[in-house]
DNA sequence: CGGTTTCGGTCTATCAAAGTCACCATGCGT
DNA sequence: ACGCATGGTGACTTTGATAGACCGAAACCG
């Protein structure tokens, strides 16, 4: 611990997420040649090579151990940047942190939270968005949310609702492909892919089919986000969750073109509380607000909308 | 991440786990002056009092923040100790890092090393002890050997071997305490507990008794392994994990009081490769000698135990 | 009670690490 | 050919981490 060049593993992480030496030094408001500086030393005290073509003059290439102390370094650099920002926004009584994906924090939590201000108004909420690479309560935020199977460690997750999911596109790219309808159409389309293995399309083509799709045709991007923004824009058909997109539906920027073929994944969002801060008031107070949004959207009910909102809707 | 104070952290991490700062500094092989400034300074930075009583001159309390932060910058300090010394000691093409528990690794592990390096001579092992509070890979470790039941998250685990729990003493205590045999006699004997829940005497009492048992009483350990040693000093009676304590056992510093009275947990041991390098063909190797030890000691063949020790043994 | 050791806090001066700046060669689009 | 991106390097500067000495307070011990 006492020996370990922070700064210079610091360098490292900012290479390793923006590519290169330059943009690291920008992303760190420092010169680059500091940057390379530091490669060079961390190169030499570690013994080990980081890169393959470090005296070459263009874009650098990682070497296995590279990348993986790499990855561990922007890890820790998330990490504490993460526990810093709960320390900061965490220490009011009446604050409460959320950690959980950016796909879920945009595409389901972000648009409600007007309403958790109108319900519990002195509540102040924080929301973390990080890659759940570490484990549930790492960051110290005080609720997690998390998608997929029950996670069966140690702790224990409360259900928060059941997912489904189902192709998606744009109107336009529909109509250009003229305007599909049945599954089996899909083998002419292009696919776009998720790292998420429940929203993949082997388990699609597995129970709904068709069986000659072929799942490994079209782009593969790294976030949900980032999937359902390019079937946005027309890029493709997305295998989307239906809970984060129900207001690209509503407002028409993404259309279902095989009506209500789903496949179900039972309940799949699941909220984890921080043992050491899970039972304070207001935490449980947002944990009821999250499990009635979530039946809000479940059951039908749009009538449970409270009053106000009424007038603009209509 | 460009404004991450990242010394202060890690002073802030060397006084959370040595509990003091003249400690910390000692730790970090500074002034202790050093790590008072940095504690000021962090305090100052953050606008958040991570202590209750910077001004008193006794030792110091962490404030609720404190704590929080202070564990994820020790978590960080220590992802990063272990990810540089994967990445130094990984880089040849013979070394494979195993990365397990401290109770593992001491009492399983490293009695059987020797026979992998009469198995492959050339294979270098490196282990690396952690706690488990990150995601199974984030060390970058070739494999990753984990207690409990099984991990359900998207890894696959491969079984290594079952486990079943029973109480253990040390020789002395048990005589002290009138050599007893049934499992009743827990009830005025002095208990040692572990954080592990898998060894945890409310589970024994569920499934062998005596309801009676007070699993409350008694010394509660943070490591399976302190808890082990505390049994063989004769501070009490331990609830063992039979893989752990065989040589213990062979060797006569514990017995078993109660016969062969036990709890079996099933498959309780996971092997998880590394997606990026668990496929090489040495990691491929030490897997194979991980599963045939576990044979060799899980069904009997005591007989099948290599030539040379028997003299000694005998 | 005084002696000793430990604790933490604070001050100043110092020195190396981290950073700025300027310049170079290279490759890639236009 | 030109502009603009990429890295690499060397000389200079600044700032932050650090050593070292001193202080008061509390605990321990005879």
């Amino acid at each position: 611990m006492r020996d370990l060049p922070l700064t210079l593993l610091r360098a490292l992480a900012a290479v390793y997420e923006t590519g290169g030496i330059r943009p690291a030094g920008r992303l760190l408001g420092i010169q680059h040649s500091v940057v390379s500086r530091a490669l060079r030393d961390l190169e030499a005290w570690l013994e080990v090579p980081l890169f393959e073509n470090r005296d070459g003059q263009r874009a650098l290439i990682f070497s296995a151990e590279g990348v993986a102390l790499s990855k561990a370094a922007l890890d820790a650099m998330k990490n504490l940047e993460a526990s810093v920002l709960v320390t900061r926004e965490g220490s009011s009584a009446n604050s409460v942190t959320i950690a959980t994906t950016p796909s879920f924090a945009m595409r389901w939590l972000l648009p409600r939270l007007p309403g958790l201000t109108e319900t519990h108004p002195k509540i102040e909420v924080s929301i973390l968005v990080d890659q759940a690479r570490k484990s549930p309560m790492a960051t110290g935020a005080d609720l997690n949310i998390r998608m997929g199977a029950q996670p069966s460690q140690d702790v224990d997750p409360i259900p928060l609702m059941d997912e489904r999911v189902f192709p998606v596109m744009s109107p336009g790219l529909w109509e250009k492909l003229g305007k599909p309808s049945e599954t089996d159409d899909l083998l002419d389309m292009p696919l776009l892919h998720d790292r998420d293995p429940s929203t993949s399309w082997g388990i699609w083509r597995k129970h709904v089919g068709p069986e000659r799709l072929d799942v490994r045709k079209g782009p593969r991007l790294t976030s949900s986000d980032l999937i359902l923004r390019a079937a946005e824009q027309g890029q493709g058909v997305a295998l989307a969750r239906g809970r984060l997109i129900e207001e690209s539906v509503a407002s028409g920027s993404l259309l279902r073109p095989f009506g209500d073929v789903e496949l179900d994944l039972g309940t799949n969002y699941w909220i984890i509380a921080n043992p050491e801060t899970g039972r304070r008031r207001v935490v449980q107070n947002v944990v009821g607000w999250l499990l009635s949004e979530a039946q809000n959207v479940c059951d039908e009910a749009p009538t449970a909308i409270s009053g106000e909102e009424q007038d603009q809707t209509a």
